[in-house]
DNA sequence: AGGGGAGTAGTTTTT
DNA sequence: CTACTCCCCT
């Protein structure tokens, strides 16, 4: 298999892919413009060091920002040189380090086994301190206190540091936060009392053993003797100083970015890292790579026009040698749902001219609200589409729920676990028990768990027997982990805990979702234990898995739908068709980043990933009138749409034939209307029965209301519903239990009812 | 202890 | 508008 004739990958590359992949000695920085085949010149610059160097994988270490990235990079490296690609360190920042940090935990007083806490785990960590503490919650919410220890914590400032630092502490007396460097320590000792490292710490840590245990960082430093980063300009200084550390000895640290798509600022990427590369590294060797294959000569013109805005940006010119392509369409809207339904019939007029498939068109905002307009277009014209994003499986409350309990039993100070399930199915043990739980372990000084399983000696009656019970149960299911298999014991967990019971008997659609993402997570767990390649089929590694995985393994259905995501999420895809919706002042760019010009060029930046999304055609759309936080708010075209060079743009002046037909008596072209028309347009639309209803519908079910059987159910019967009050179905699907059915309700709007529950009487 | 009604805040988010 | 929190009532 990797009996490849020499090096033939190598055939394929433009010069400066060439000299990228084989300068493999000595620091690189690979700057790479947008659909300039980053990826492919990663890929063959590691298959090159292992095919024509003989370098053994076990010493290139590959540092990629997602697990997605990892493994696609994995992937086209085997098909080059072949199953030895398994060995390299490749992965995520945090999964690669996390695998360190478990070897060396000791060093830092940590066990192996320790937990590693979500941002959800976090903030309710923060959340539990911060009452303790008496705090006011309006003033020290979790997110505000979360994100200012991150960035600390990002930056390789300890809670030591910070405390005694007069800068930090001086700027939290002016934000009105004092207590925000206690916050920072107590957080820190309750995680590590915990044995729990939140994602920063899994950064941090590394970078705190590497400072205060030269010897393991020597050995590390010479096993990896090849270092590489992708989207190096994501990084921040706790990962760039990782790096730099790793890679003091042999110098062989190769980076691979893009400054003009640095849109993680907010989350403590410091674009700095690749602006101020070479001053770190003055024997660098750069090499650009400048010519797109991606995009058509008008979206890559039209793209550069507008990151030529931005002052802190590296110099290069992207072009192609692509088609000029068709002009960048902008259309305009007079309100968000026409928005929607302009986006829709566009994207239905270009599927029946030049005979697409949906899987060709992408609709990107800067907001997952607006997905709303868009889908319910899209539904209305029976286009398929799928929204990327939103809760990932892995942060469900169902799957947090068991995930927690799993947690619980292989780490018995695990806090912020315990918090979560002791109440959790409801077991009769409320926040006042609780705290008398946590006074007691405080003032004896010993762990929650010692607490708990003598709870009657601190709380009497009901309560205390509940708790000890609660203890019963944890120490049945450790029993279960050590005697069973990871998926027998967990089965046994979801089902004795009474989490399963719980769901099972919520009949609702979403109960019963529920109920199946936990028997998903449990097929997980067996396709854990009996997946071959692995070596390790303990639970716990199941459980260090899971921490660090989003969603996007699950590959849902492979159907030909429209893509719907935020920006953000399209980094890295590409799409024939592309629009970008809501290109609106306050939306894109967002209020938030109005305030400085470090934000402002960051929301560039954004806007010009999206752009560059696009192969083929580019929409850009706008509203003049938008519904925000439930009012209805007037909308500035926006500042960004001004910088696109006008020669590539084409103003649209399409209309919605849906208004003509639904509100006869309004012109149905949308040409300037002001204003006050505007919102009788949008209030008028509102009101349209079959969108969305105002108030919750009130019925009285017919006397003697009684529910048909509903298996001889079709489209078009009109039915009476206890609550909704009459309808008319609409469409049907599933089969058995799962049998759905759409009905259109006079009063209370579309809804969508599991026939095996709902009760309808069939007329 | 826990359910239900009122009140309030509300970007983006690879790990 | 909606999702979440708080508080009051049972």
């Amino acid at each position: 298999m990797a009996e490849k004739t020499n090096a033939s990958y190598l055939e394929s590359l433009n010069p400066p892919q060439y000299e990228a992949v084989v300068n493999t000695e000595g620091p690189t920085m690979i700057i790479a413009g947008a659909g300039s085949g980053k990826t492919r010149v990663l890929t063959y610059r590691i298959a090159h060091l292992m095919h024509a160097h003989n370098v053994d994988p076990f010493h290139i270490m590959a540092l990629t920002f997602t697990n997605k990235a990892s493994r696609e990079m994995r992937e086209r490296i085997e098909s080059v040189v072949g199953t030895d690609a398994r060995n390299l360190w490749m992965g995520t920042f945090h999964a690669v380090f996390a695998r360190i940090l478990r070897a060396e935990a000791t060093h830092l007083g940590y066990t192996s086994q320790f937990t590693i806490y979500d941002t959800d785990d976090a903030k309710s960590l923060i959340k539990t301190i911060v009452k303790e503490l008496n705090l006011d919650d309006k003033l020290y919410k979790a997110n505000v206190v979360y994100n200012r220890i991150s960035a600390a914590k990002n930056r390789l400032v300890s809670w030591q540091e910070y405390t005694t630092n007069p800068v930090y502490m001086e700027d939290d007396t002016t934000n009105m936060r004092p207590e925000m460097g206690r916050l920072y320590r107590i957080y820190s000792q309750r995680c590590f009392k915990a044995n729990a490292m939140d994602f920063d710490d899994l950064l941090f840590n590394t970078n705190v053993l590497f400072q205060t245990h030269p010897d393991v960082l020597n050995k590390y430093q010479h096993r990896f003797h090849y270092l590489l980063i992708d989207e190096f300009q994501d990084t921040n200084i706790s990962q760039y100083m990782i790096a730099r550390k790793l890679a003091a000895v042999r110098q062989n640290i190769c980076v691979v970015g893009d400054d003009a798509q640095s849109i993680y600022a907010f989350r403590g990427a410091d674009i700095q890292n690749i602006l101020n590369f070479e001053r770190d590294y003055p024997e660098l060797s750069t090499i650009k790579l400048e010519q797109n294959y991606r995009s058509t000569q008008t979206i890559v013109k039209a793209a550069n026009s507008i990151i030529l805005k931005n002052k802190a940006q590296l110099k290069k010119s992207v072009w192609t040698a692509n088609e000029d392509g068709e002009l960048i369409e902008l259309i305009k809207a007079t309100s968000d749902n026409e928005e929607g339904k302009l986006v829709a019939s566009s994207i239905f007029e270009m599927k029946m001219q030049q005979h697409l498939g949906n899987g060709e068109f992408a609709i990107l905002y800067r907001t997952n609200s607006q997905s709303r307009a868009m889908e319910e277009a899209l539904r209305r014209m029976n286009i398929k589409y799928r929204v990327v994003g939103g809760v990932s499986f892995y942060q469900r409350k169902e799957i947090k729920d068991l995930i927690a309990y799993v947690r619980f039993v292989l780490n018995h100070e695990d806090e912020t676990s315990l918090r979560r399930i002791i109440n959790q199915p409801k077991r009769g043990i409320g926040p006042g028990t609780i705290e008398k739980l946590v006074v007691a372990a405080n003032e004896q000084d010993k762990s929650l768990w010692d607490i708990l399983q003598h709870a009657s000696d601190v709380t009497g009656g009901r309560g205390g027997h509940q708790v000890e019970e609660f203890a019963t149960l944890i120490k049945s299911f450790k029993l279960a982990v050590e005697k069973k298999d990871a998926f027998e014991a967990v089965s046994q967990i979801a089902k004795n805990s009474g989490l399963l019971k719980e769901l099972y008997e919520d009949k609702t659609v979403e109960g019963l979702n529920r109920y199946e993402n936990v028997q998903e997570l449990l097929n997980a767990i067996k396709e854990f234990t009996e997946n071959p390649e692995r070596e390790d089929k303990s639970l716990s590694a199941f459980l260090q898995d899971v921490a660090l995985l989003t969603d996007e393994d699950r590959s849902n259905d492979t159907e030909e739908a429209v893509t719907l995501m935020t920006v953000h999420m399209a980094k890295g895809l590409e799409f024939p068709y592309v629009y970008i919706v809501g290109m609106e002042e306050e939306l894109f760019p967002s209020q938030m980043m109005l305030g400085s010009r470090e934000d402002l060029e960051e929301e560039r930046r954004l806007f010009y990933v999206a752009i560059t999304r696009a192969k083929k055609k580019l929409h850009l759309t706008y509203a003049l009138n938008r519904y925000r936080f439930g009012r209805l708010k007037i909308c500035e075209p926006s500042r960004f749409l001004k910088e696109v060079d006008p020669a590539f743009i084409q103003m649209n002046s399409r209309h919605s034939n849906y208004e003509a037909q639904t509100r006869p008596g309004i012109p149905a072209r949308s040409s300037t209307p002001d204003s006050s028309y505007a919102k009788n347009f949008v209030k008028n639309n509102r009101i349209n029965p079959a969108s969305r209803s105002i108030v919750p519908p009130k019925h009285t079910p017919s006397t003697g209301f009684k529910a048909s059987d509903t298996s001889q159910l079709v489209s078009g019967m009109r039915v009476e519903h206890e609550k909704f009050g009459f309808g008319t179905v609409g469409q049907i699907d599933g089969t058995g239990p799962n049998r759905k059915a759409k009905v259109l309700f006079e009063k209370a709007g579309e809804k969508t009812l599991l026939l095996a529950f709902a009760k309808l009487r069939i007329m």
